[in-house]
DNA sequence: ATAATTCTGTAGCGAACGCTCCAATTCAAC
DNA sequence: GTTGAATTGGAGCGTTCGCTACAGAATTAT
């Protein structure tokens, strides 16, 4: 009973994410989402609502696509101790294949801090990452692939500060030496495997 | 020959870092800052030229003053392993008491990747920080207080990525338990002294 | 077909943006 | 005291901002 719409919400949500990644909350005008999504301000009103609640909906986006997404493929699929390796891992090869960083440690840093809503979601975001390093950490400890000795939630809270400023470097400082002897240095603290190696690339 | 400032450039200077750190380059317009220096839209751009420039300028001294001034007084007057546990557990300090992060940051996040002379400034200072945290672990290593199996150039890696990752925290999840227990778990790669404790406010 | 309802593009609102011009003011040098 | 160079505040430049009003296009229920 009425017009349906001329475009893929979801595909233009990609758009909109992709422009907000690249160049944060402030710096990306509406004109600039509508272009980049082929629609006109109008559309981009009329689908989204204002600008704060389009940044919400593409932060939302973004988070299942990439870090939930890796944490529901890789947990399940993988060891305790090599899910975590693997995460970190692939958090620094993405870092080297583009500068975005990472949608939202950024937006922790631009937004969060003028934002009690959206710094709400942020926050709930990386306790959900540091919970998935502890659950990693400790079934590892149950595995005996990770040393007993180490505390799960301490090293969670490392890992999810590891995570946050490797996504900082990769602005700021992306050189591959410097991300992959972190990430290594940071995986140490999981202490020598027990059981089985699960180290990879590690001349 | 000529009338001389009615304003002190460093105090302004001061006033316009505080803001660019607070809100960030695209949010604070200049006159924004022209209001926290106390001065009008001409004399900000008399005295410091246009905001792109007045910006390098509060990075330069936000770093003088708080990255490099706290290098240069622990590094002189702690043992090495102490000089590194003290620089973070200042960052926690600061991090806690407001939520401002780190300019250094910040910067890296949403300034860098558009602009590749800020960019150089902001590797550079990276940079400096690895740095001072390689040149205490070698020299801890010598004189026995942090264990010679560790590597130092992979060591220092992960403790800047953990300064810009806490900075990130401090921004978007900042809870003094998370924050300590990164802190503690990163100086944890150190390994435990051989020769005196240098361990501090660990239960 | 007609009516009802939603989407779409254009135009434009008031406000704020970075930046500049200019007359008035101020103070050292002479 | 006069001169001259630099600073100051205010007005205003053109542009862009987030957002909205509105008329026409498009689609389904009747």
């Amino acid at each position: 009973m009425a017009r349906p719409r001329a475009f893929d919400q979801s595909t233009a949500l990609d758009a909109a994410t992709q422009r907000f990644w690249a160049a944060g909350y402030a710096a990306t005008s509406v004109r600039d989402l509508g272009e980049s999504m082929g629609l006109s301000q109008a559309s981009v009103y009329n689908a989204f609502g204002d600008k704060r609640a389009l940044f919400t909906q593409c932060l939302d986006h973004y988070l299942d696509a990439n870090m939930r997404a890796r944490i529901t493929r890789l947990e399940p699929s993988l060891p305790p101790r090599q899910a975590i390796e693997t995460f970190l891992h692939e958090i620094v090869e993405r870092s080297l294949e583009n500068r975005l960083g990472c949608m939202l440690a950024n937006a922790a840093q631009e937004v969060a801090p003028h934002d009690t809503v959206i710094a709400a979601i942020i926050a709930e975001r990386m306790g959900e990452l540091e919970s998935f390093f502890r659950r990693c950490t400790e079934a590892g400890q149950r595995a005996g692939t990770i040393a007993a000795s180490v505390d799960p939630i301490a090293t969670a809270q490392l890992l999810l500060t590891t995570v946050m400023g490797l996504r900082v470097l990769a602005r700021g400082y992306p050189l591959r030496d410097l991300l992959e002897g972190a990430a290594r240095q940071a995986l140490s603290v999981l202490g020598s495997p027990t059981t089985q190696p699960t180290e990879r690339n590690t001349p």
